[in-house]
DNA sequence: CGATTATTTTAATGTAGATTAAAATTTTTG
DNA sequence: CAAAAATTTTAATCTACATTAAAATAATCG
């Protein structure tokens, strides 16, 4: 058995297949990508890919969970390197932007979580609450030590989270636009956080 | 024949035919609703759809139709009723929340255009990129006039835009919020708008 | 009311695309 | 290299809808 370099092939096969998905799923929509529109991007054959998904929901579950774990982990960073909550809540932004059109994109948009199957969807949707809690955790502790204006939190952390969740709907992958948005999205949505100096 | 008085009763059933779609179409996921859905909702047959669209595509196609008239309509109000280009920008934004939150929703998320015919897609497309220029345009008065402060209007336009076409991902219906989201959306997206005061 | 038109339903049909089983091929390993 | 395991393909099947035609019902009008 090649137990561990197999492991890994099949793991790095299994992970061009959830990237191919998410750029169809964003660009051709759900309903309108088959299981083929995915697997012709790899030259594969559409069977194939049920040696590494169960079906298609299953496929659509894993890009979600893989863009849920990508978000989480700009969060993490943000939180670990920024020194105040303004900080935290602009690093993690840019982090979570960076992810979004670069190159461990592209991330899926969750359009079609309520074809998940129930598990999967409450699964889903539970770490999406914990992300969005997260967000607001920041936005918090900005405003407690004073580096964010006073704000109704929950409402901020949807317009923000809003923005760039959006960004897959009219960036396809322009290297020069993703330089940009990478350059100007953090200060975009967080100039709105900034106390008024005194 | 009953001229005037049938055209009224078509037009209304339509309407009340294409907001059902959006409602399904945004809670359940394009791909998880079926015209018999749409159809129950109204204690109708999936066939009796047909009677008001030729079939599936052109349905979807009329509710991102709908949706962007409504954006353009807040947008033209906005313009209207803005005394400067802060002013326009702040209106039409809060006409536009208005309208996602409102009685006259919902409104359809675009998240299907790929799957449109060609013609229909490119429509769509067109009204979309038309209405993006005009808020990037009134963002650029803004900037002339002195009400906004300098920035990239292409940016700022694609983070605003998408905060509000994010809200139907998590605004069901609860009129408590509505209200709330009217009350503060247009605060928390112009905010970074302002210049710093002086 | 009786006739005409508008609307909806019933009952089939058609089809794209998901899924599967078995065979073929490729890769790994000893 | 030969055997075993991993991966992919070929070739069917299967099914959930979308779609349609014809019949039935409801509304309107003279």
């Amino acid at each position: 058995m090649a137990r561990v370099a197999d492991e890994t092939r099949f793991e790095a096969q299994r992970h061009r297949i959830l990237k191919a998905a998410a750029t169809c799923f964003n660009q051709k929509g759900f309903s309108g990508t088959s299981l083929k529109d995915v697997s012709r991007q790899l030259g594969l054959t559409d069977a194939a890919l049920y040696y590494y998904v169960k079906n298609k929901e299953e496929l659509v579950y894993q890009c979600y969970l893989r863009a849920a774990e990508l978000g989480r982990e700009a969060m993490e960073r943000g939180i670990n390197d920024g020194a105040n909550g303004f900080e935290k809540a602009y690093l993690y932004i840019a982090y979570h932007v960076e992810i979004m059109v670069g190159k461990r994109g592209p991330v899926a948009i969750m359009s079609e979580i309520p074809t998940l199957k129930r598990s999967h969807r409450n699964e889903i949707l539970a770490v999406s609450r914990r992300h969005s809690t997260g967000f607001e955790e920041i936005l918090e502790s900005g405003i407690d030590d004073g580096s964010i204006i006073s704000c109704d939190v929950r409402m901020t952390g949807n317009a923000i989270m809003g923005s760039i969740n959006w960004i897959p709907k009219w960036f396809h992958g322009n290297a020069k636009m993703a330089k940009q948005i990478v350059r100007e999205f953090p200060d975009i949505l967080t100039a709105g956080l900034k106390p008024t100096a005194t």
